[in-house]
Order: C-alpha cells, then sequence, then structure tokens
DNA sequence: CGCATATTGAGGTACGCACCTCAAAAATGC
DNA sequence: GCATTTTTGAGGTGCGTACCTCAATATGCG
C-alpha cells in the first residue's frame, strides 16, 4: 500500500495537523518541524494522491477557450477537438466553454475577454491576432489572476502564460527543405502564399522558409509573397496571375489557408500533380488533397494533442503547478501521403464512446 | 455546480441505493427504473466523477512493463520514457514495475510472465518478438484475465489486447517517398539494413519501402537487405563490402538500429554527408547525426507519447473501459534537422519538477 | 518566573462516490 | 389472500485529502 498522511505523521512523530500544514504550506510551523515532516516523506516515498486531494479541494475548473468566428476548416477543426478534448475531460472536473469572436474585430474581443464573468473561470485560452487593444485585455485578464495561454499563434508582448503551439520560424524552416529537396535544388521557381503579411505566424514561417532557401538552395528562386486575405478568390486570382508570369514555376510553398482555393485553382490551371504543393495543417481538405497527389506535404500540428494541452497547461497554471515540457511540447509534423494518419482523428466517435461509457 | 448522485436520486425518484445499483449495473433492479434513473441521468447531463469514484474504490494499479535486456539506446530511451510516465502517474494511483528480460532468451521471457504474481497487477506492456514460447506465455496471462499489451512491435497471434506503436508498413513507404524525392527519382542505387530479416518489423518496413519504390521511383534499384543482427561490427563489415561493390550508391534506408556504427562506417569511408540516409527511431545519436548532416532523416515514434498511451490504455484496459483512438494512435514522424524538436524531451527534469511539486 | 505568542494536537466535517447490510415495500405465484 | 420473491429505501462506512476550530503545549522575552 502507499503511504498517507497518516502514516507520515506516524513517521515523523506529529499529528496530521501539522502533516497537513506542511503539505499545504500553511503558516506556523517550526523550520525544525518541516524538516523532520519532510524527511519522513522522502523516507516514505509519498506521493499525494491527486485524485483525492482534488476531490477535498472539490476544486473545478471553469475554462473558457476563444475563436474566430470564421468558417475556416482550420479553426473549425480546432473548435472540434476542443469540445472533444472538453468532453473527455468532463470526467476530471474540468468543464470547457467555447466562445468565438468576430475575426475582424479586436474590439469585439476585448470587450468579450473583459466581460468574461470576474470569478468562476480558471483559465483562457485564446487564438487571436495580437492587438493593442488585446494586448491590454490579455495583460486585464492576468491582472484579475486568470492565466492565460496563447493557441496557435504567440502573443508574446502581452504577458500570456503560455503558448501552446508550433515554432513557426521551424515550419518554416521545415517546409523549406522539403521543398529544395524535392525539387532537388532547382533550377526553378517556388511561390508563396500567405493569407496576410502582418500576420506573425506568417511572417516566421516565411522567415524560416527563406532561411533554409537561401542558404541551402541557391538554385531556386523563391518569390514574393502573395497576399490571399483569406478570401478564395483573390487566392484565384493572385495564383492564376503569377502562374502566367512566372515560365518555370516548380513549386507552391502555401502558408495560409485556403488550400481548396488552391487546389482548384491549380486544377482549372491544368497543374495538379505537376508542381511541388506544400502547405500547412492537415484539414479535411488537405487530406483529401494529399490522397490524391495535388499536394506533395503538409506541415500540420496534431489538434488532438493541441487541445489536450491546452487543457493540461490551462489546469497546471490554475493550480500553480508545474509543467511537463515534455509533454506539451507541440511537434512540427510532416504528413505525406505514405504517413497519412488514419481518419478517425479528432472524430465523433471518440464522443460516442466516452458518452456510453458514463452512461 | 454539476450534478452528483444525489441529484439524480431526487430527479428520478427513487434513492440513492438505486442509483449506485444502476450506475454501477448491480442487479435488483427493474427495466423500468434503470430506464428513470438513465432518464434523470440524461436530463441532468450527470457525468461521473472517475477521481471520487476510483477514491471511493481505491482502486490502484499495479502495472508492468518488459523490455528486452539490451543497451540499445532505443530501448534505454524507451525504458526512460516509460518510468518517466510512471513517476508523474503516480500521483494517480498508478503504479509501474519495469521488467527486463535476456533478448534471446524467450524461455527466461516467458518464465517471466509466468511468474507474474497471481493477483496484483492490473496489466503488462511488453516488447518482445514473437515466439510460439511468448504466444502461450501472452495466452496465459490473459487467462487469468489479465490485460496485456503489445509495445512498439505488435503480436497479433497472441490475442493481445492492444497494440502501442506505428504501422511499420506505412513507416517503411514513408522511408520510401523520402528517399525517392530525395535522390530526385533516381538514377542510383539504395542499400537497406536491417538488425534481423525474420523479425516482423523489419519485413514490414521492408515492405512497405518497397511498395512505394517499385511504384514512384523505378528508376532507383533497392539492393538486398544487409542483416547487422544487431552488431556493430557486422554492421561495418557488410557496409564496407556493400559499398565497395556498388559503384552508384545514393541512398541507405536502415530500417534497424546501429546508427552510431554506421555513421561512424560512413565516417571512415568518407562518405559522410554525401549519401541520402534515413533510419529510424529519434535516439540521441539521431539526433546528432541528423544535426551534423550525416543522417538525413529519421522516422520516428514520440518514446514519450508511447509511454503515456501505454499507461492510459493498459488502464482503461483494467477497466473495461473504451479508449479514445485518436489519443492512442501513435504517429509516424519525420524529422529533418529543420524541425529537430528541441532536446528536453523524455528528459530528467520533467522528474525533478514533479517531486518538486509533490513536496 | 510569568506572560504573551508561537507551535502543535485532537477532532470534526466535507468532497463524490462505492459498497455493504437490513428492513420495508412492492410485485409475483398459487 | 397468503406466502414468497423481487425490488427498493435508509443508513452507514470508507477512500485520501483539505480545511477548520479549539484547546493544549512549547517557546521566547522581559
Amino acid at each position: 500500500m502507499r503511504p498517507t498522511v497518516i502514516d507520515i505523521a506516524r513517521e515523523a512523530g506529529v499529528s496530521l495537523a501539522t502533516v497537513d500544514r506542511v503539505l499545504n504550506a500553511r503558516p506556523g510551523v517550526r523550520d525544525k518541524t518541516i524538516k523532520a515532516v519532510n524527511d519522513a516523506i522522502a523516507r516514505l516515498g509519498y506521493v499525494r494522491d491527486l485524485t483525492a486531494a482534488n476531490l477535498a479541494r472539490s476544486r473545478s475548473y471553469r475554462m473558457a477557450a476563444v475563436l474566430p468566428d470564421t468558417e475556416s476548416q482550420f479553426v473549425q477543426s480546432l473548435a472540434l477537438a476542443l469540445s472533444d478534448a472538453g468532453q473527455v475531460a468532463a470526467t476530471t472536473r474540468i468543464e470547457l466553454t467555447l466562445l468565438r469572436f468576430p475575426p475582424e474585430d479586436p474590439h469585439a474581443l476585448a470587450a468579450l475577454l473583459a466581460g468574461l464573468p470576474d470569478s468562476g473561470y480558471a483559465g483562457v485560452a485564446l487564438m487571436a491576432p495580437e492587438t493593442p487593444v488585446l494586448r491590454d485585455a490579455v495583460r486585464g485578464l492576468r491582472a484579475r489572476g486568470l492565466p492565460v495561454v496563447a493557441l496557435v499563434s504567440d502573443l508574446p508582448n502581452t504577458g500570456r502564460d503560455h503558448f501552446i503551439g508550433i515554432d513557426n520560424r521551424a515550419a518554416g524552416r521545415t517546409a523549406g527543405v522539403l521543398m529544395g529537396r524535392f525539387l532537388g535544388g532547382g533550377p526553378g521557381q517556388v511561390l508563396v502564399l500567405g493569407s496576410s503579411l502582418l500576420a506573425r505566424d506568417m511572417v516566421e514561417r516565411r522567415r524560416g522558409f527563406d532561411e533554409v532557401m537561401l542558404r541551402d538552395f541557391p538554385g531556386l528562386d523563391v518569390l514574393q509573397s502573395l497576399e490571399t486575405h483569406g478570401s478564395g478568390r483573390t487566392l484565384r486570382q493572385v495564383v492564376t496571375e503569377m502562374l502566367a508570369n512566372v515560365p518555370d514555376a516548380r513549386g507552391i510553398y502555401a502558408m495560409g489557408d485556403g488550400q481548396r482555393a488552391l487546389t482548384q485553382t491549380l486544377e482549372e490551371l491544368g497543374l495538379s500533380s505537376k508542381l511541388t504543393v506544400i502547405c500547412h495543417e492537415l484539414t479535411p481538405h488537405a487530406r483529401t488533397a494529399l490522397e490524391r497527389g495535388e499536394i506533395t506535404a503538409v506541415i500540420t500540428q496534431n489538434l488532438g494533442h493541441l487541445a489536450r494541452s491546452t487543457l493540461r497547461v490551462l489546469r497546471a497554471k490554475a493550480d500553480n503547478q508545474p509543467l511537463d515540457a515534455g509533454q506539451e511540447q507541440i511537434r512540427i509534423e510532416i504528413v505525406l501521403r505514405e504517413n497519412l494518419p488514419p481518419r478517425p482523428d479528432s472524430s465523433v466517435d471518440s464522443t460516442l464512446e466516452t458518452t456510453e461509457a458514463a452512461a
């Protein structure tokens, strides 16, 4: 049997109340006594039973995940992954609420954040572009003692408690090596597409991509980024135009969303499977395109892990506990047709299973 | 507040004892009453608090992980990851014991498994080659009601409850595309190394590799597999000899272990960084070699995830609970120099942090 | 030494649930 | 309608910990 607080008390020759004071860092214990208790803990190899502890604390964790209200497949998948993870986590006293904000309205977002009930929330996860208004809003939350973690896209200047997502510069570098090697080093030209050239993640991906291309594949000519503004129409326009002017285009690096518009455009131009196409995020569309050979490689992050990590991190922050850095590290995954994971991923049937189990 | 059993009882108009009987599938309740309770549960959205339930059951999970006693870096890393995961899981009433067996002695392994205390264990994770003796031993364990999961290398004919690891054929295919594309399709020759040509995982990797190479890269000539028997000396010998006879060798696919011996051999032959080298498992050595450019790509599985998954699966099996397939899916990861995850991975400091938190 | 203050002990309640017993009530068979 | 069986209720105990109160010591200081 594992030792309990009672064993500690006996071993240390003190009362249970004292052990409790030491364990929970309550005041009114002499250093000497504290040491005695800690020694006993070490001797017996006591490990606090977190399940019992949380029960006794009757601690529960109401958390909010705030996402832009776009119809982008990526955001939708992320929302799904989060709500799945939330369902599962419900058995561990975690309650997750998903909130959405109008994507182009930082003030609405700030208002939403400011309007979160003052108490009752244990933490907030946030995926949003860093604007001055948002910075203040996040600072406000943190001033109220609410942990805030940035999701997918970092908010380094807001004082957020943690960032959950990939290193976008490394992701860009990864895209770079793949592109360079897949094209055999050149010669040829490579198009780069981004939703917005101002967004931090786009900038970083481009930077990483360029680093590698310049250093390792000087024979390839990387063109200026094209902005799609998240619009399929714009994407089609700029890509069509560009490809008309660039005779020897051999690759496309799509840093932002719009895989559907891209593959469609290439299809129309009769270029499907003729170019090396690398994009980000394994959305259902990217999957299909990968299977069909219309996209060569996808750089992605596992949304299931991301969602679960979010809950774990928020909880750890709420409890003021340290993180397991290794576990919370989100990997930059490379997906080719050949290592495409089977479909049931952040799917619905896991939810079904869970519900069934609870019933 | 989340509803509790008491709320269910009130809502269903029955006593607490009856709710309990329904929840825990105890006999002696009329169907009509069962339905009433389940309806109440649905109406209130009740979710059983697993932490409290486990506490009340005073359920604890003694588990064993059985690994071959080799000094291979991969097995060592796996052992480390498992013991790390075990440390962390100790706070949730899980106790993991690591056992080792002499790698070439299936009978010793069988004896070890048969000798596990009849009760007291909640499950066993096992990494071992599938031999007839082992098959019987595993069947014996399962007959005793002990869940068994296969680790890293599957044991399909033993009736194991679950397999935790990657699809080796898909891994081989992945290696294939990478090799093919990195070499620009040929011409040239590719060496394949495996520790043993009989081991199931080697066979499957080779099969996947060949599938892709034959179909997509007919210009590349894939040579017969060379057997290293897990010995660095043998590896050096066969590789040196082969390279002397093959004028246009451009790539090496190392399916098994021995990365250290391989990079050393290539170094000696003055071929470092001149060949496209793809191998498996991101061991410390593979890391270094990747950083130095001596290895081009590593196909790997995240040992941290693997270890945590093992514990989760064993626990779910012990509780007869369904799995979250998405979460337990082990990804085939592709690691290049550019997306090499930062070092602190299945490291020691996470252990320190945890210990500190408990103190 | 005597007093104020700091430290410790004893004991209780609660968290949400599992599991047990015994008696009461309801349903069933004849 | 009675005996029998099945179903239900009431109540208790325990899991390991948190957190509280009040009294009993111990310690430090003048």
